[in-house]
RNA sequence: GGGUAGAUACCGAAGUGGCCAAACGGGGCAGACUGUAAAUCUGCUGGCUCACGCCUUCGAAGGUUCGAAUCCUUCUCUGCCCA
């Protein structure tokens, strides 16, 4: 395994910083302190059953930290997530029950485990949940231990406050939030010798004063270091369909629209996407990006199939690239597996079936009048005949080679195998 | 606790008795052009109905009125100022 051995002696932060990965950092001599092996923890909220691809970067980089040497701590905010995350400013969220709470966190654990590696070894990813050292803590415990230490003085020049200061104001509540966070990278500093921690922009300022608080009460040399929020070059928001949010699970986001996902990426933001979700040394990025022409296709494809296959799987991603070659090839053939497709019986064809119904039906459409629209709009074909009338039956007649196809768009396809 | 401003559809934001299913912008979807790209242009963007039309929606509940997003009452929530 020439590539593993050269990546165990590559320098974490060098190869961090090639990717993309590096938004700041605590330390002017970050490279220098992962030099050696150290634990570094990320945070994960166990707010769903799911993470999204938004998670995919620090999961990255939990991937490259332990490829290096590194021993990486996955920490699902399990006491975080009991008290409610306010923000996000509408509605407060829902409080979620500890059952809830440890569901979540099993299954997310399970979805990073497809990508780290989870074991007792030197450089096994471990799983630690602020609850655990947390939730029996109390009120008074905790004053004392960790009040004097900050400074709401120096809390409220924090960005990630200030902010919340100047549109909608910050509840005490989330106010505290910053200090818990302190508080676990405290803890585990004394339970995993744990140093560094990383996170989302967002979290540069927990991580300070996680830093701050090891200092004074740990005589700790603690550092972090924080990945770039991922944006697309439209502007727009990463990790977001028509049909929301992009998840990591097949149940949540079928495997073949998570491969869409990335397929459809914009040709600018190819190599950044490389760089963060696949696995690829990125000269062979460089030269799959090289060109903005069709040739770019072939790198969207590329990027599908590996995020695909690094979260799904080989044979998920094997299956999804396969069917979509197909359906989108000139042979547009839409037979594959992963396709949408449900069973219709064919006695319900032979009665004649309403379209917009069958659009609704296939999700293609929220509503009838939605599935109306689109017909108005010319976005539906049955089969490859471009359908105008909204009143249009679906019959036996539109049967060819034993399935009905439904078109919304020119991407969008479901298939009706009959029975 | 006192004062004050506000709450409108996915988001932002107009509308201050009928012409309001509610301007405009963003976002989203679709069409054209393309490479399953971007940019651009065009259409659509509460639900039910083939349609006339009907139904639900302007923080919540009541009320006034022939008629309410708009007026009144109470309530809930949010910002700001003062204590």
């Amino acid at each position: 395994m020439p590539r593993l051995s050269r990546l165990m002696s590559e320098n974490l932060y060098d190869l961090l910083s090639s990717r993309g990965f590096v938004a700041q950092s605590t330390d002017a001599e970050m490279r220098q302190r992962l030099a050696s092996p150290v634990a570094t923890y990320v945070g994960f909220d166990p707010t769903a059953d799911s993470l999204h691809v938004g998670s995919l970067v620090p999961i990255m980089g939990l991937k490259w930290l332990q490829q290096c040497g590194h021993k990486p701590l996955v920490l699902v905010g399990g006491a975080t997530a009991l008290v409610g995350d306010p923000s996000g400013k509408t509605a407060m969220r829902q409080m979620l029950t500890r059952e809830d709470i440890n569901r979540n966190a099993a299954a997310i654990a399970k979805q990073i485990g497809q990508v780290v590696r989870f074991d007792e070894s030197a450089t096994g990813a471990k799983l630690v949940n602020n609850a655990d050292w947390l939730v029996n803590k109390s009120w008074i415990e905790l004053l004392r231990e960790v009040g004097p230490h900050f400074s709401v003085n120096r809390m409220l020049t924090m960005d990630s406050v200030k902010g919340r200061m100047e549109n909608g104001g910050i509840s005490f509540l989330e106010f505290n939030y910053m200090v818990m966070q302190a508080y676990d990278f405290v803890h585990l500093y004394r339970t995993e010798k744990c140093t560094v921690q990383m996170g989302g922009q967002d979290q540069w300022g927990n991580i300070i004063m996680g830093m701050e608080l090891g200092r004074r009460t740990a005589d700790a040399d603690l550092a972090g270091l924080t990945f770039p929020l991922v944006t697309k070059s439209d502007g727009g928001k990463f990790g977001k369909s028509e049909q929301g949010n992009i998840w990591l699970s097949a149940e949540r986001t079928p495997v073949y629209d998570f491969f869409q996902f990335w397929r459809n990426a914009a040709d600018s933001d190819v190599a950044k996407f490389l760089g963060f979700f696949t696995a690829l040394p990125m000269d062979e990025v460089k030269q799959l990006t090289a060109f903005y022409d069709e040739r770019m296709n072939n790198a969207k494809e590329v990027l599908a199939y590996e995020v695909t296959k690094l979260i799904h799987g080989l044979t998920a991603a094997d299956q999804a690239l396969s069917d979509t070659k197909k359906a989108f090839g000139a042979s547009h053939d839409v037979t594959g597996d992963s396709i949408p497709h449900a069973n219709i019986q064919a006695s319900e064809l032979e009665a004649g079936i309403g379209l917009l119904p069958l659009l609704v039906r296939a999700s293609l459409a929220a509503s009838n009048g939605e599935a109306k629209r689109l017909v108005a709009g010319g976005g539906v074909s049955v089969h490859n005949d471009r359908i105008d009338d909204p009143g249009r039956k679906v019959t036996t007649a539109d049967i060819k080679d034993g399935y009905v196809l439904l078109r919304a768009g020119k991407k969008k396809h479901f298939r009706f195998d009959v029975q």
